[in-house]
DNA sequence: ATCGGTACCTGCACGC
DNA sequence: TGCGTGCAGGTACCGA
């Protein structure tokens, strides 16, 4: 589900959190859970209200008005809701003083972790891709001898980008997902910077794409999907030139792109 | 220091 | 119907 434009839509959908106070925070499977055992951090949490809620790359970080910080990570299955009944894959449920907030996860590999300072975890991040400047972005591609593809999914280097928007950046870009960063020019690393750009933004525009049931926090549906070009389109044919889409591997995960567009 | 492979979990689509 | 296989938006950790 979540990568950066999906993050960016259900962050922005919590707005109606602000200012409210927590009454109970609920931890129902411990194995979300980052640090600390469940009743120190619920009894951290409860009684504070919510403050600036704000993305960072993949990575949501609620900030408490009586201190602290709420880190949650939407792993590949997260989702966020604003009410709503509990269900099997529930982990975590906030009341507040109005409305809830329901944690779900089918497959766990989300995270909600409190901490009192500033969340490490965040702070190790690369540059958020829609603000780091271009000669920056160029200077990091030439110390990096790795495969492009490789590097996009390195939170490091930049944050928020994943295997959706890794394919389609590289594929608007016409950049093969086996490039070696340090070795692609001037003008090709522009090209793949201005494709980020332009695939995040549009498809934040479009709510982010719903693959299987990502929704926002309020339920609704991303459209981007739609726009995909190379994303899971294996076999179909380049909008480009008709060629016929191929899926390679790149560190053990699936890349979509166009044998011709994407030359190596 | 940097890189690639693997583990962590559940659910779904597919072929037999 | 059921079973096995492969695949899926993620990060963290391990050894080379």
């Amino acid at each position: 589900m979540p990568e950066l434009p999906e993050v960016e839509t259900v962050t922005r959908s919590l707005g109606p959190l602000v200012g409210r106070r927590v009454v109970v925070a609920e931890f129902r499977n411990l194995r979300i859970l980052r640090g600390g055992d469940p009743e120190r951090m619920a009894a951290s949490i409860e009684g504070r209200r919510i403050g600036a809620i704000q993305r960072y790359g993949k990575f949501i970080v609620i900030t408490l008005r009586e201190g602290g910080y709420l880190l949650i990570h939407l792993g590949m299955t997260g989702r966020l809701l604003l009410g709503g009944a509990v269900g099997k894959h529930t982990h975590a449920v906030f009341t507040f003083d109005r409305g809830a907030l329901l944690f779900d996860d089918s497959r766990q590999f989300g995270s909600i972790q409190f901490s009192q300072e500033f969340p490490a975890r965040v702070a190790r991040l690369g540059p958020e891709p829609l603000e780091v400047k271009f000669d920056d972005f160029a200077a990091a591609l030439k110390r990096r001898k790795t495969r492009i593809k490789a590097l996009l999914l390195n939170q490091t280097f930049v944050r928020g980008i994943g295997n959706i928007y890794a394919d389609e950046a590289l594929f608007r870009a016409g950049i093969h997902p086996l490039a070696v960063a340090s070795r692609l020019n001037a003008a090709r690393a522009r090209r793949l910077y201005d494709a980020i750009a332009e695939v995040l933004t549009e498809a934040i525009d479009a709510g982010g794409s719903s693959i299987s049931d990502y929704v926002d926090a309020q339920g609704r549906k991303g459209f981007f999907q739609f726009s995909h070009r190379v994303y899971q389109r294996t076999g179909e044919g380049c909008v480009v030139c008709g060629t016929a889409i191929r899926r390679i591997l790149v560190v053990q995960r699936s890349s979509h792109f166009c044998p011709r567009c994407q030359r190596r």
